[in-house]
DNA sequence: ACTCAAACTCTACATATGTTGCTAATGACG
DNA sequence: CGTCATTAGCAACATATGTAGAGTTTGAGT
């Protein structure tokens, strides 16, 4: 059967930062510097996100000729969900400390 | 004053690639690897034969997105010329050897 | 020959996206 | 808990073009 999408540590990397501007389109190669994924790891999440409906994906022309077409990337609505959700779940497992610093 | 073009080696090199089939459009990156330059020596150097009116340079859009378009380059008449004279100076300074090979 | 400035080369970096092939982590099931 | 299959991660490679800055080579004039 198939099994429940896990999300991985990098993945809820790339979803924060998604997140941080819900509408807004990004691009592989800033969501890269961002999330300090290598390509290798960070398109194919990219692409898996989408096929599973988490992004929709849209390519735009480059400025400047000899440079490659960019793809961007949004969250749908039920990336934002999955989004929120993953990012509550991580909030209660490592909560922010607020009086626990000593000095 | 403006100089006379000096043909280095590199130069003679991409001249005598473009030689090899003087009509057919070329691609920087398979003439780097035909040649052997890195990018920083030879895109320089097309740019300026290109400038120079010995090349002539054209756009194309790529087979698939996401890779950059590639710029082609031929020989103008005045390249084919230039070529013509460069390498047949070049074989006369450093002609082919067929008998002082010795044991 | 010598010197100076322009022209040229080269290493490294930058832009962007993606695939390959091996390894590691994960979940399902017994 | 152990095993198996699926999934995910990662380093390296590949595609393509170009710029920046430092150093080298060259030609012109003296």
């Amino acid at each position: 059967m198939n099994r429940a999408p896990n999300i991985s540590r990098q993945t809820l990397g790339v979803l924060a930062a998604l997140l941080a501007q819900p509408q807004a389109w990004r691009y592989g190669y800033d969501l890269s510097k961002e999330t300090g994924l290598k390509s290798g790891t960070l398109y194919p999440l990219l692409m898996r996100l989408s096929d599973q409906g988490y992004l929709e994906a849209e390519w735009r022309q480059p400025l400047q000729p000899g440079r490659p077409a960019r793809h961007a990337y949004r969250l749908t609505a039920a990336g934002v969900a999955l989004a929120r959700q993953r990012a509550e779940a991580a909030i209660q497992t490592a909560p922010l400390q607020t009086s626990t610093v000593r000095p």
